[in-house]
RNA sequence: ACCGAGCCGUAGAAAAU
């Protein structure tokens, strides 16, 4: 049981939900039966909307296990539900469980902000506190990541102070989250104001910073922090060119585009799908035509979103034609456009 | 025989349109 439960754990974690699946109903023709964990580990394999069958398939049985109100179990339903957008089933699940701990009601709360359900997940907040649980840092990063707007910079000032009274501002990741919030917010003088704060920087902070300086369109400040980044000894990840790239994307960047482009290389970062997809979006922005193409072409694998920044890069140059039989290459090589 | 290893709920940065 414990070596079907930790297979079945792997698969679910590596995206292989075919697999988990067949081992799931496999074990159980063995006569194994599925315990507690075995349902923990099972439904980590549901990740979308695509899922939404199975995971409800999988609710049935632990219907029928009678470990649906056991808090444990309960949480990683209403996760699995969110993630495969059904707001509404999670709500369901999270009514049946009486014994409700701080993770089950974080649970909630990261689900309405993920779904951009700002208004529940505060309603949930006030009920937590009603209920007498008192937020943790989880909490706040939830709520952080849903301020996510010009609209919500006031709010996340307020929220900034209620972090620092509860003594959780101390934490990286929290001061992540903070400088993450004021760059969506709009106020990169109050990201900046945070990071330049602290004493230890990881590579998430860093890259964090990074991303809004990108994300505004302020690419020379965004490579100058990647050079005081590597001056501290930080090695910059995948995440961290991934922002670099978006800094890159106007024709002024090609050089530097180029540039990152031949770390990424060195990095061993080329093969993957994002940074990929990046790579040729870089390109295409930059009106450098040839070498998204080039990118394109090497790319072992491809998904929707790889094809459909080469086609539209073609596209905004007015390259209707190449365009066009992108698009139909696509189709042949057997993926469906959105 | 002894020793050791393996599964378990929430939480910061990520691609096109």
């Amino acid at each position: 049981l414990i070596s079907c439960n930790a297979a079945i754990s792997r698969f679910a974690k590596q995206g292989r939900r075919g697999e988990a699946f067949a081992l799931f109903f496999r074990m159980q023709d063995e006569q194994l039966r599925p315990n507690r964990v075995t349902f923990l580990s099972l439904l980590k394999a549901f990740t979308s909307p695509r899922d939404f069958e199975s995971g409800k398939r999988v609710h049935d049985l632990i219907f029928e296990r009678c470990l649906e109100a056991d808090v444990r179990v309960g949480t990683a339903l209403i996760c699995m539900y969110f993630r495969c957008g059904s707001p509404q089933d999670a709500h369901r699940v999270f009514s049946g469980i009486q014994e409700r701990d701080i993770i089950l009601w974080n649970a909630m709360i990261e689900g309405y902000c993920v779904a951009g359900l700002r208004g529940r997940a505060l309603e949930m907040f006030r009920q937590m506190r009603i209920a007498g649980i008192e937020p943790d840092m989880a909490t706040f990063l939830s709520i952080l990541k849903s301020c996510n707007g010009t609209a919500y910079l006031d709010e996340g000032k307020q929220l900034h102070n209620v972090i620092i009274e509860s003594g959780f501002e101390l934490s990286v990741r929290v001061q992540s989250a903070l400088v993450g919030m004021y760059s969506k917010c709009g106020s990169l003088v109050d990201a900046r104001r945070v990071f330049d704060k602290l004493p230890r920087k990881d590579v998430s902070l860093w890259t964090t910073m990074i991303a809004g300086y990108a994300q505004a369109g302020h690419g020379n400040e965004a490579f100058e922090l990647f050079q005081a980044m590597r001056d501290a000894g930080m090695q910059p990840n995948k995440m961290t060119f991934l922002a670099l790239l978006k800094a890159c994307t106007r024709p002024e960047f090609l050089q530097k585009g180029k540039w990152l482009h031949s770390r990424i290389q060195l990095a061993g970062y080329d093969s993957d799908e994002k940074v990929g997809t990046a790579l040729i979006n870089t390109y295409c922005k930059c009106r450098s035509l040839v070498d998204a193409r080039k990118v394109f072409d090497d790319l072992r694998t491809k998904n929707v979103i790889t094809w459909t920044a080469l086609i539209a890069g073609y596209s905004h140059n007015g390259r209707a034609e190449e365009a066009l039989d992108l698009y139909e290459q696509m189709q042949r090589e057997g993926v469906q456009p959105n």
